[in-house]
RNA sequence: GCCCCCAUCGUCUAGAGGCCUAGGACAUCGGCUUUUCAAGCCGGCGACAGGGGUUCGAAUCCCCUUGGGGGCGCCA
């Protein structure tokens, strides 16, 4: 009976690699908002500006938005009735409707230079003039001047003529925004190279892909006037708007993809890193790059960056979701994260799971407050959930970690043993801190490095106490009949007792002795996984570590 | 500079005129637990930006100030 036409909603990044975390949150309101209202979600890949476009970047953006679970309903590779949905294969869309729009008269041709816009700007500005607004000609170019204009090798754009009126934004967030007509201004549709911009773009594939609600963030909240307009000119439905607010950093600052470069610049002048050894760790060959790169000019690809963080043994602050990935969260907390950027249930509640958030979403819950994210709130979620997880949910998200992370010692171990590093690790945060945890264990012996304060606090001090312990403990393991978390339990704490010695002095001389360091699972966790072959091995190398010691 | 948006603990937020002595979560601080690391448990500290109105009554409505953010591209 109501025949309100279903709910599409759509993501459209522009392709620039991973998925950048507020372009994360963005997709997963307009995801959230399809599920909650029965509709669509469209994923469009705005990839019109030729400059910028960088190999590989939509299949990583798809990547990020499957690993979140944010499948689309419609869009690249899984097809459509709206597509193609790269815009890149749309334009023959843009030039119908751009010659029509000319042929209306309400679009013409411009024919300034970038550098001649540049001078009336500047000029307008000295004139004290509020705004720059291009002014429009009195008589429009005819098609013949602008082909004449191309071939002479002037670059011709066409602009639309805006109405003159205030235009009126109603949006589900903001409410009402009303701007003036004298602050709006012919913008460009078509760019002199045929490519449309962003604005034009936009508001013929929404209209193509039936779109019904734009969820984006605020930063696009003065563009939507232009929007409305060109919508009018063409005779299209405005849809909803609602305007997300912002997501930064904890300093206040935008989260961007540039902070990496950062803490990566400040290590490489730390550790006073020529450009040669730049280039060869960064693995790139560009003798100009690091001179622009050092001023802040440019940016190094992600991987040099990776490589260059590696090599200088500093954290990348994480941006983008494969960077989350990378440092060991799990998708279904990130998602819930997110969603609390700017969405509340209205609840003393903040744990949801994906399906949840879908059937509570609601754009009247959504915030006009811009967001910092709290990196260690994020951590505090990332442990809760682990802590919640089922021992298989766990599995898969450290073999999922470890398929992204750079190899360690937990690479390629079967899964069973996996499945025990796990049980073993109760309370760990993110993964990697299994390999932290339980790295030593997983390493030929030859390549334990004995952590000299440890040593000296555990094995050395009390006149060789921890020595004394070991050497008895190495006996009794040696002819201890069974090799099992429970059995060597007992064993130790029988050791402990006999010796009239707390549980801790002589768990550490052991830890010490079989992993180098004072951090390890529990200690009959510990040699269970090591083996009895094993344990017996390191304690000796152990004892003749410290005889080098005297 | 101009236009626009926003404003509750350090941070994310609940709050839609009396349920507010302002609730929850993270962080922080103190304690407990402990076989290392981590986790866990209990408790404490902690906010309505300021000033004017409106009202019997304001965190909630209005105005101003201040502060923060966004936009002013042939980027998206």
């Amino acid at each position: 009976m109501d025949a309100q036409p279903i709910v599409r909603t759509r993501f459209a990044p522009s392709p620039t690699g991973y998925l950048h975390i507020g372009g994360a949150r963005t997709a997963l309101f307009n995801y959230l908002l399809a599920r909650r209202l029965g509709g669509k979600f469209v994923l469009r890949i705005e990839d019109t500006d030729q400059t910028r476009n960088i190999e590989e970047a939509d299949r990583k953006l798809m990547e990020d938005l499957r690993w979140l679970g944010l499948q689309w309903d419609e869009g690249p590779e899984v097809g459509g009735p709206g597509g193609p949905y790269h815009q890149s294969e749309r334009l023959e869309q843009y030039h119908a409707r751009a010659r029509e729009l000319l042929e209306r008269g309400l679009a013409y041709y411009a024919l300034e230079t970038r550098e001649e816009l540049e001078a009336m700007r500047k000029a307008a500005q000295q004139r004290g003039e509020k705004g720059f607004r291009y002014p429009r000609p009195t008589h429009f170019p005819s098609e013949a001047e602008a082909r004449r204009a191309r071939d002479a090798g002037r670059p011709v754009v066409v602009r639309l003529k805006m109405p003159d009126r205030d235009v009126t934004v109603h949006d589900r967030i903001l409410g009402d925004v009303t701007i003036r007509a004298e602050e709006l201004s012919d913008f460009v549709l078509l760019k002199a190279d045929g490519w449309p911009t962003y604005h034009f773009a936009v508001v013929v594939d929404d209209a193509a892909m039936r779109i019904t609600h734009v969820l984006r963030g605020q930063e696009h909240l003065m563009n939507t006037p232009n929007h409305i307009a060109l919508q009018e000119a063409l005779g299209y439905p405005t849809p909803e708007y609602a305007h997300l607010p912002i997501i930064f950093n904890m300093s206040g600052t935008k989260m961007s993809k540039r902070e990496k470069d950062k803490v990566v610049r400040d290590a490489a002048k730390a550790g006073g890193l020529d450009d040669a050894r730049l280039l060869q760790l960064a693995g790139l060959d560009d003798p100009a790059l690091p001179a622009a790169w050092r001023k802040g000019d440019t940016q190094l690809p992600g991987d040099a960056l990776l490589r260059l963080a590696r090599a200088l043994a500093v954290h990348l602050p994480e941006i983008e979701i494969h960077d989350f990935r990378r440092s060991g969260y799990l998708p279904e907390v990130l998602v819930n994260f997110i969603a609390l950027l700017g969405w509340s249930p209205g609840e003393d509640r903040e744990k949801f799971t994906l399906a949840e958030l879908c059937e509570r979403f609601s754009l009247e819950r959504v915030g006009r407050t811009n967001a910092r994210f709290d990196r260690e709130k994020l951590l505090a979620f990332n442990t809760a959930a682990l802590e919640a997880a089922t021992p298989e949910r766990k599995l898969a998200g450290l073999k999922d970690w470890l398929s992204v992370a750079d190899p360690g010692p937990l690479t390629g171990l079967p899964d069973a043993v996996l499945a025990r590093v796990i049980e073993c690790c109760r309370g760990f945060r993110l993964f990697p801190d299994l390999e932290y945890k339980c790295g030593a264990l997983f390493v030929p012996d030859e390549q334990i490095r004995y952590d000299e304060k440890a040593v000296r606090k555990v094995l050395l001090r009390d006149d060789g106490q921890g020595r004394r312990v070991l050497e008895v403990l190495r006996a009794r393991l040696a002819a201890a009949p069974h090799w099992t978390p429970a059995a060597l339990d007992e064993l130790i704490r029988g050791v402990a007792e006999a010796q009239g010695l707390d549980l801790g002095k002589v768990a550490q001389p052991l830890r010490v002795a079989v992993t180098g360091a004072t951090v390890s699972p529990q200690i009959s966790d510990t040699l269970d996984l090591l083996g009895r072959e094993r344990t017996l091995a390191r304690i000796d190398r152990a004892l003749a570590h410290l005889q080098t010691l005297q």
